[in-house]
DNA sequence: TTATCAATCGCATAAATATGTTATCTCCAT
DNA sequence: ATGGAGATAACATATTTATGCGATTGATAA
């Protein structure tokens, strides 16, 4: 038996869902309420499996309660319901530890599907939440235009700079003589368009080549 | 009409997923190959609605399959095809365009489910793999965790190292004494536990303070 | 074949950095 | 008023870095 705690504000939405769940084999709805206000002590007190969390409500909003919950129960799964697909609630609800994001328009046998996932450990996403995840996902990570024409030796002293070591250190680890990693170093600057080690450090991780 | 190709190297799983797809009302299948060493011509020849591209192939694989085509046509949907939910399968996959991802166990009726959601732009994913793509989303995302004590005068002097400002050029930003810079400095080193420069900036960058 | 380039090394020197110690001054909390 | 913390500053010294001007080797491309 899954048991669920639901927070939305809207009436007839919240007595829509708790029918709609309670109707069905399997689950109960524990309780059901407006507002986030008593969240972490209402969790505690139903221990709940899953907890169906509006994005939109007054007061306390849905990722605020988020937030509450997960700052002090990180087992309980957390379904968070939206109207809108929207691009900063999607990316805030993920990175504060939600379960699961779906739209609230999604039809009821879906909506049990993605409980049960929710609670056996899956992630269900709406198909558009997906792709708003998806997106953000590749187009945060695009950068990459320019390698700088680095050789291969010049990445690994590259690589030794941005890990803290001395040139007295890269020369132990690459056997090579000091000399050597100098040279590598004023070739590293010449194509990174710098003139220090901690800008090359920093341009480094400013343009991922590490 | 939904219009598919097909790159699966296993025999009976290619044969298996055709009958399938030909055998459901609105699907049907153009091709099916066997590796994807032509594929660019074969998807400017059948112009495919949405892609089925197995990941672990023989020969060119699934991910330089999804670079390939994705290299000259952003349109057609792919869904990409898998035994296991290798995190890093799916981040590759994922960064190069792929519309889902979805597991090769997955039944029969939610495949055809999920190949009607690729096409109309949406981006299915098995429930695991979503739980894969959050973690790895929530992780790279994870804000300030620690901030070191640092003073705010500290975190500007280390913001001027992160840029790449000598301790001359900042102690003229900041008006003061070349040799305040270092007593800022060696504060900071102590306070991150770092000894040099370098390992300050790269820090910064790791722990995100600037 | 010649020319280029990456990788290797040496020497020299100036500049920058790292470290230690000490000392005001001000603000803030006990 | 007393102590602590932060910001300021000076002085000394050892180490590291940055840079210039070389050189040899081997692989590879024009």
């Amino acid at each position: 038996m899954t048991k669920l705690l639901i927070y939305e504000d809207n009436p007839q939405l919240r007595e829509g869902l708790t029918m709609l769940i309670n109707g069905s084999d399997g689950f109960e709805v524990l309780a059901a309420f407006k507002n986030c206000n008593n969240v972490v002590e209402e969790v505690a007190a139903w221990k709940p499996d899953v907890i169906l969390m509006d994005i939109d409500m007054p007061g306390i909003n849905g990722i605020e309660g988020l937030k509450k919950i997960r700052a002090v129960n990180d087992e309980v799964k957390i379904l968070m319901l939206t109207v809108f697909d929207d691009n900063k609630n999607v990316f805030q609800a993920i990175s504060n530890g939600a379960n699961g994001y779906v739209l609230k328009k999604t039809p009821p046998t879906k909506l049990l599907e993605y409980i049960a996932e929710a609670q056996s450990g899956g992630a269900p996403m709406t198909a558009s939440i997906a792709t708003q995840v998806l997106k953000m996902f590749s187009s945060m990570n695009n950068e990459r235009g320019e390698d700088y024409n680095l050789s291969e030796r010049e990445k690994q002293v590259l690589q030794f700079l941005v890990e803290g070591y001395s040139y007295k250190m890269i020369a132990s680890e690459m056997f090579i003589a000091i000399d050597t990693v100098r040279s590598h170093i004023k070739k590293i600057y010449e194509k990174l368009h710098v003139n220090s080690k901690s800008e090359a450090v920093a341009k480094a991780f400013k343009d991922k080549l590490v």
